[in-house]
Formats: C-alpha cells, sequence, structure tokens
RNA sequence: GCGCCUUUAACUCAGCUGGAUAGAGUAACUGCCUUCUAAGCAGUAAGCCAUUGGUUCGAGUCCAAUAAGGCGCGCCA
C-alpha cells in the first residue's frame, strides 16, 4: 500500500524542517515557532514535482524577505539520499523540488508489485462506515433520482472501502407508515375494480394482460376508466399486482373487510416489489449487504421505545395532543412532532430509531446518507435527535444530490423511448448501457444539478467519455497483446529510467496519484473524482500513444521499458474503474 | 418571511486544507492514418471566476451584503 506521492510529501516536510532546525540552530534565524507549511503539487510542471510556501509563511515570524528566508533554508538542504535531484527558489518565494528518475522508476515497478490492490490506502484505519442510499419507496418503481443515488452510493462505498474503512451497503425499506396504507389502498381499489364485471370486461377484451393494464388505465395513459381519488397510488404496477392476485386467487377477497384486503394484497404484492427493487438494482451492478426493514423496528419495539428516550431527556412536551420535540433547543428553527394526537407516531420516529440502531446499537463509526436534496431541511431535525439521545451527530453525514434532468435531442425527456412510460430506472437501463449510466452519474459531484444527455451517452463516439476511457483499455490490451507476439516477455527486466520524455513522466505522474485521489475522493465524499480520474490518465496513455512508439521504439532496452509502462498503465486503469464498478473491455 | 444549495469560456463542468500565467470536454476552425486500434493525437480561438465591499504578503477559493436560479419550511415521507 505504498503511497510515493505522500511519502515522498512527507519526506520533503522533514527536510525542510530539519533545514530550519540547523539554521535556529546556527542562529541564523530566529528561534520562533514555525508557522504551518503547504507543501503541493503546483499546476504548472516547470514549477517542479512539489512546491513548498514554507519561506513565505515564515517572513512574518522571521524579520526578513521570503527569498531571502528560501536561500537559507536551501543552503541547509542535502538531497542525497532523499527522492529528489535538485531545489530551485521561484516566484515571490516558493522553494520547488524537483523528482529523481528512480522515483519515477519505482512508481511504475510499485504498481506492478501491488497489482490489483493498486491504489488501496489505509487512511480508514478499518473504521466502519455503513452508506444508505437508494431505499427507495417499495411502493412502485425507481425513477431516476434513485438512479443516480444507486450510482454515487455505490461508488461511494466503493471508494471509502479502498480508503481503508470497513465500508456497508444497506437499503433502508419503508414497508410500514402511511405510504404503505396508500399502498393497500390503491391495490384494493384496483382489485376491486378487477372484479367488477366492467372491469373484467374491459380486462378481457384486451389481447394480453399489459393490454389489460393500459385499458383500465385509459388510452393515453391519463384518463381513466376508472378514476382514482388523490391519495393513491395511480401506476400501472399497481394494476397489474392487483390482476395477478385475481388471476391466482379469484374474487375472495371481494367479500373481505377493507382492512383484511388491503393486508392480503399488500401481503401478496409488497415482497414482489422488494425483490423486484433487489433484481433490478442487481442489474445495475449494486448489491447490499443489508436490506433493513423499517417494519423491525415496529415489531420490535424500538420505535415507540424511542419516543419513551426522547420523554427521559427532557426536550418533548404535549400540545393538542400530539407529542413534539423541542428542537429548538438545538438550535433548529422549528419543533416537530413525534406522535401524532391519533397515537401514530411521525416518520420522524423510526427514523431517529434507525440511525441510532445504526450508530450505537451497531456501532458504525459512520453513517453517511445519500438523498435527494429535497430531504435536506429534514436532517438538522434528525440530527438534533440523536443529539437529544447522547448521540454525537457528527457521526452522521449525508451526501445531498440536486435533481437530474435528462435530455434528448437537447430537450427535457420525461417519457421512456421504448415504452413510452415515464422513465424510471429499468427503462433508463434499456436506453442506455449499465456502463454509461454508472459513469456519468458519477462524473458530477452529487451536490450539483446536472444534465444527463441521452444521446450522448449510447454514442460510440469519441465525444462520450466512458468510451474513450474504455478505448484506452482496449487499445492498451492490444498493444500489449501484440508486444507479447512480438516476442517480449512478460516479465522483462527494463530498465525504467529511461522512460523519461515530457508524456511518459506526465503519465508516471498521474499513475503515482491514484492512491492520493482515492483519499481525497473518500474524504470528500465524492467518487467523481475517480471518474474525472479515469478520463486524465486515458488522456495521458492517448498521448503517450501517439508520440511514443512502444514497437518501434529506438532501442530494444527503451521498447521494454516502455511495455513495462503500459502494463502498468492497465493495471492502474483497470483498478480505478473498478472502483466504479465499470467494465474493462479487451477489445472494441 | 426564514433556511439550505448553485452562479467560472458559446454549452456542460473541474479547480484538493487560500498560492505563481484560471483548466478540461463539447461545439467552431486548422493540421496528422503505406507505421502498435483515427472510438486517437496536435494546434487555433474563446474569461470582469454573478456584483460590491472586507480579511492578508496573496482571494475563483475565506467573511459580509446584493442579484439571479433551484429546493425546503405539514400531526406527508
Amino acid at each position: 500500500m505504498a503511497d510515493l506521492i505522500k511519502n515522498a510529501s512527507q519526506q520533503l516536510r522533514e527536510i525542510i524542517e530539519n533545514s530550519i532546525a540547523g539554521l535556529v540552530a546556527k542562529q541564523a534565524v530566529p528561534d520562533e515557532a514555525l508557522p504551518t507549511f503547504n507543501i503541493e503539487i503546483p499546476a504548472d510542471k516547470s514549477h517542479g514535482d512539489f512546491a513548498a510556501n514554507t519561506a513565505m509563511v515564515c517572513a512574518k515570524a522571521f524579520r526578513m524577505p521570503p527569498r531571502k528566508i528560501a536561500e537559507l533554508i536551501c543552503g541547509e538542504i542535502n538531497l542525497e539520499g532523499t527522492p529528489f535531484y535538485k531545489w530551485e527558489i521561484a516566484g515571490p518565494g516558493f522553494i520547488n523540488f524537483f523528482l529523481s528518475k528512480k522515483w519515477f522508476s519505482d512508481v511504475v515497478e510499485n504498481v506492478l508489485d501491488e497489482g490489483d490492490s493498486y491504489g488501496r490506502t489505509n487512511m480508514g484505519t478499518g473504521k466502519k462506515i455503513l452508506v444508505e442510499f437508494v431505499s427507495a419507496n417499495p411502493t412502485g418503481p425507481m425513477h431516476v433520482g434513485n438512479a443516480r443515488g444507486g450510482a454515487i452510493g455505490d461508488c461511494l462505498a466503493s471508494v471509502l472501502d479502498w480508503a481503508g474503512y470497513h465500508s456497508e451497503r444497506e437499503f433502508y425499506v419503508n414497508d410500514a407508515g402511511n405510504q404503505i396504507e396508500k399502498f393497500g389502498k390503491s391495490l384494493s381499489l384496483r382489485y376491486m375494480q378487477v372484479c367488477s364485471d366492467e372491469g373484467r370486461k374491459i380486462c378481457d377484451e384486451a389481447e394480453s394482460d399489459e393490454k389489460a393494464c393500459q385499458a383500465i388505465y385509459g388510452e393515453d395513459g391519463n384518463s381513466e376508466a376508472f378514476p382514482m381519488p388523490d391519495d393513491t397510488y395511480r401506476g400501472v404496477d399497481i394494476i397489474e399486482h392487483a390482476k395477478k392476485y385475481y388471476d391466482e386467487n379469484g374474487n375472495k377477497l371481494e367479500n373481505f373487510s377493507e382492512e383484511e384486503r388491503k393486508k392480503a394484497l399488500v401481503e401478496f404484492a409488497l415482497p414482489k416489489n422488494i425483490a423486484g427493487l433487489e433484481r433490478d438494482l442487481k442489474k445495475y451492478r449494486i448489491v447490499y449487504d443489508t436490506w433493513y426493514k423499517e417494519s423491525k423496528l415496529h415489531e420490535s419495539g424500538e420505535t415507540m421505545k424511542i419516543v419513551e428516550k426522547l420523554k427521559e431527556t427532557g426536550h418533548t412536551y404535549e400540545q393538542e395532543g400530539a407529542i413534539w420535540f423541542r428542537a429548538t433547543d438545538f438550535g433548529v428553527d422549528k419543533d416537530f412532532v413525534l406522535v401524532r394526537a391519533n397515537g401514530i407516531p411521525t416518520y420522524v420516529v423510526p427514523d431517529i430509531a434507525y440511525h441510532y440502531d445504526k450508530l450505537v446499537t451497531r456501532g458504525f463509526d459512520k453513517a453517511i446518507n445519500v438523498l435527494g436534496a429535497d430531504h435536506h431541511g429534514y436532517v438538522p431535525r434528525l440530527k438534533a435527535a440523536l443529539e437529544a439521545l447522547g448521540v454525537d451527530s457528527g457521526k452522521l453525514d449525508v451526501v445531498l444530490m440536486q435533481m437530474v434532468r435528462l435530455l434528448r435531442n437537447g430537450e427535457v425527456a420525461k417519457l421512456s423511448k421504448r415504452s413510452g412510460k415515464a422513465i424510471t430506472l429499468v427503462t433508463l437501463l434499456e436506453e442506455i448501457p449499465i456502463d454509461a449510466a454508472r459513469f456519468f452519474f458519477n462524473m458530477r459531484e452529487a451536490n450539483s444539478q446536472f444534465e444527463f444527455d441521452l444521446d450522448l451517452a449510447v454514442e460510440q463516439s469519441s465525444q462520450n467519455p466512458v468510451y474513450y476511457v474504455q478505448y484506452a483499455h482496449a487499445r492498451l490490451c492490444s498493444l500489449i497483446t501484440n508486444l507479447k507476439a512480438d516476442g517480449l516477455a512478460d516479465d522483462v527486466n527494463a530498465n525504467l529510467e529511461l522512460l523519461d520524455t515530457e508524456r511518459e513522466i506526465e503519465l508516471i505522474r498521474h499513475i503515482a496519484s491514484l492512491p492520493t485521489e482515492v483519499n481525497n475522493a473518500a474524504r470528500t465524499y465524492d467518487p467523481a473524482k475517480i471518474t474525472k480520474y479515469s478520463i486524465e490518465l486515458a488522456t495521458l496513455f492517448h498521448r503517450f500513444y501517439d508520440g511514443c512508439s512502444v514497437k518501434n521504439a529506438e532501442t530494444e532496452e527503451l521498447k521494454a521499458a516502455r511495455f513495462t509502462l503500459c502494463k502498468a498503465v492497465r493495471q492502474t486503469l483497470r483498478n480505478a474503474l473498478t472502483i466504479l464498478k465499470i467494465e474493462c473491455p479487451e477489445k472494441m
């Protein structure tokens, strides 16, 4: 798990600190506390591989001009035995350092040594993080927002894993509460329609089940043959469930009480829906460690226990028959209701119990929720309640994602091209490749509203970044295969210090930064950084390919060195794409 | 009304804890295939980093105000 960039940067810091200590000992500079200075990677490569702003931040404390300080520091430096071969004072007082050829050669070797685990770091020191994402309502199909949340959450969990955390994926199943009531009511009404003479007539006249649903739903999908009240789900999927139940069990529920009928239909349809969510997400390459059911919290009594616990904290009160939580005690602008006047808790209560379970009962060091931005108002409430319960609310982090707008022909697309129905996760994946979906949803950071160009995602051209990256991989594979066929041994012993043209150096430098980038992505909860990394790596490789022939290299030694570099590039690209769960085609 | 997010090239977006001349991809224009995959590469052009103040050696980055856009403020989830 070597991170050569981090190592070099740390060594550099020590070199500078030692140098200043030497100056202090000689009384060349005042014995002041050393201000914190930065070691950064300059954007402009002519400024070296690392730059230190030490001289500038010390100007005040040392009461000397920055360049003078820089000269003193450099006078004390001995680079022998370090990864650097020279320093240089530049600009207002930056000290720039240049990495030696040996260092670049070590990078390539290191990648090949570490293989499939190159890029992994131990930043997380095994801390347990639970990533909850999608958690779509099981009463209906997943929408495009869930598709984005799925890609982001899944890759985030993956990035955290690579950064040395123990990450788990979880789906919170809202299989209780009001929306399940609504689900039952909708199913019940649809079932009664199917049982009715008129409804069955419509079904019988239709040629297929799908047509039957369409007929009940209405020709244009809007005006329904049987109008449904406002507080019901009107999707075709509800009709399908009702009809399926009727086909399998007949009209036996017709004379049941409304409650019993709802119960039977929910028990029939809900598991099918949940299984459907699992199946569809799996197709999207998302596999959860846990499917956590809300109903479990009710059955075990945890929900009501949380209310009691909150009461004990003294931060609750009763008003108009309802139990309120005094969130204003925790800096939230409004109090909120925990238990309604009718005795039924609001959705927040099981949510509090659920997060208490994550952080206390199950002992995760961190819980991350990937949520739609429309839920942002709810986060401070949840945190306030956790604080009241003595849980450090800093352990709960939320990644908010903005809405996605799908574009087709430059216009906002609402309906699926194939089915003509609203675009769901499933219909989206029928329209565009899974690689493209996962890649595109991870091209932008979560907290930016973005436009998803459907035409571009299916396009098989250079304009489509996912193909651009995959093409680089295929090119590498073909190149490596050809060279092997040409007689190059897979384990050829190459002098990698021969790789010294600008394109080669740039490529190696970028290869070296994968561990750093993994850490950055984990620290900022932003897997899009890995997507960008892979695009950049592809660009640098294509540039290398164009400028440095491997097959026709000037010497056999150089050929072997470039061949080895190509293997390292392929390994690095594979690892980046593996984090994102994007396929690495060997041929295109 | 209160709160959160956003504002960088014609378009879509990067810009890590403040650093040197603000970057990429599209679109536009110009070149490069008898040579390892042209699904590629090189080049040109394109900017008052929304506006105004402040903090300091130094601001796209931090703070405040303003403007425009998105979202949230239920005994809905």
